[in-house]
DNA sequence: TCGTACATGTGTGTTTTACATGTAGGAGCG
DNA sequence: CGCTCCTACATGTAAAACACACATGTACGA
């Protein structure tokens, strides 16, 4: 059963835009991840509030569908742990906070972002060695 | 008409090891795409020796199959160019050179590897801040 | 009552990556 | 020669990651 039309799209890590002209984005893979564990370490949080924080950290903005689908996977594999808060104003909100796993995972993301830096620094004087 | 069986893969970027324990590996996407350039910057190469010198650039071995397939669209897009060798000794070499585009793909990927430095420091400073 | 903002989702196509396999030439050895 | 191993290039394909479209419902103010 098909219920969306399928779109022309533009979705590259490299994009031509003229001769000689290139968009590039570089971006770490699934950086949204410990994006996440970041602001919840801070405070618990519902997910609309982390879409609006996220694109701080990540630099653009961030799938509101896969986020949410994305929190719900955390939470199966005991990285976070949600919970309905009905009292405040407006629609429920699925409130989410970070476990001991989840703080422990962060931890791993940030010594592979680390090591990642590391990596990127090198190209990076690699590069500009003989330009 | 399938010719190859099924199996059993655990292929993520993060991965439980243990209780609190986990492996992640947080890398660029694409980031074989700048390396190639880089190292075509500096000399014509064939792939088989891109293949044994990527390592040292990314970090991890870089998949034969991509790396070759890869080749053939960067050159189909400009960007790169290649001609046989079968001078020298052992199975004939597709010799590939960066073309003025390919150089002009490598700036815009480096300023982009800049910004994405600067995004994850970022990161890592929030991180640190109340660790 | 209609529009808009908040809030949480599902459906599905596209791109990227991981892994398996195919083909072929040359080198060394019994 | 027959065999195996290494070099070199390439294709097949499934899973993972990502992008985009759409569904559903609350609440509030014009």
């Amino acid at each position: 059963m098909r219920r969306h039309r399928p779109r022309r799209r533009i979705v590259r890590v490299r994009r031509r835009v003229g001769p000689g002209e290139f968009e590039v984005r570089a971006r770490v893979e699934r950086f949204a991840e410990p994006a996440v564990l970041l602001l919840l370490r801070e405070r618990p949080v519902h997910g609309y509030e982390l879409l609006e924080q996220l694109p701080e950290l990540t630099g653009e903005r961030v799938d509101m569908g896969n986020l949410y689908r994305f929190l719900r996977v955390l939470e199966s594999d005991g990285i976070v742990r949600s919970e309905w808060d009905d009292q405040a104003p407006g629609p429920s909100k699925r409130v989410y906070e970070l476990t001991d796993e989840g703080r422990a995972l962060l931890d791993q993301w940030a010594s592979a972002l680390r090591a990642s830096q590391t990596r990127t620094e090198g190209f990076l004087a690699r590069y500009e060695e003989r330009r």
